[in-house]
DNA sequence: CATTTGTACTATCACAACTAATACAAGTGA
DNA sequence: TCACTTGTATTAGTTGTGATAGTACAAATG
């Protein structure tokens, strides 16, 4: 399947669940319109509870990653327009100070961080170059 | 005071304790073998349990990020030696992955990141520069 | 040796995550 | 229209974590 799981891990499993769609999707693994497995399908895959899965895909509905249409199922959701500053900026600029405060700690470089940053962006699986 | 804390939040306090230690040391606004408040006066100033400050201190030691010594207080440690790769370079590849994605969703180009953190950097009140 | 500082332990409360079971609502498709 | 699929809502119960409270202990200071 196209999920795996940790229940034992501290992470909730929704927010597993959320964490790993946003990702495949940010990534290009699920495309604009692809359909996702349907709750009932997903509780039965990763033998939990339909309430969870609920959950999770709620949440990414309020996120605005995958529209959900009852008696048909859920899909993602086009892509956003590209933004210089959204609004909710502070959010990316808090996860940038967490990683640069980690990074100390860690005796890694600020240069390093960067370079490594954008490495990870010239590999990112949904480059567009290639369109 | 130097620390404020949000009870309501959702993060606990003991984390935001050690979330704030880290970001102040890593900003260098604590240096090195300055003396954090005792368990027993954080306490009583934050209006929280010892035991959460006692948590919080003891996350901060294994962190590496200070020392706690008996009968006399807690220290911020000398900061760790400059490294290429550590072995806990995938906790770092993590946070960039998740700041990726989260750009990704808020419609933000990785370009747009990649200058901010330069940025964020280049302000980083702990700047060598002018030493 | 009194004092200061951190450590350890147990009990208790509150809350969030998850499970479970059931009933309901809205759209599909023949 | 009607059986079916899909998501929604509600209620109840279990579990684990965070936090409080109180007490006792250990180690270094001066």
């Amino acid at each position: 399947m196209w999920l795996s799981i940790d229940p034992r891990s501290s992470v909730p499993i929704y927010q597993q669940i959320v964490d790993a769609v946003k990702e495949r999707v940010a990534k290009g693994a699920l495309a604009s319109g692809a359909r996702l497995p349907t709750i009932r399908e997903l509780a039965v895959d990763l033998t939990i509870n339909p309430n969870t899965i609920a959950k999770a895909y709620q949440e990414l509905e309020r996120a605005g990653v995958i529209e959900v249409i009852r008696g048909k199922g859920t899909f993602v959701c086009p892509p956003k327009p590209a933004v210089a500053a959204p609004p909710q900026m502070s959010a990316l600029h808090e996860l940038m100070t967490r990683l640069l405060v980690e990074a100390h700690h860690l005796g890694v470089t600020p240069e390093y961080v960067l370079a490594t940053l954008q490495d990870m962006i010239d590999r990112w699986p949904a480059k567009k170059e290639e369109e």
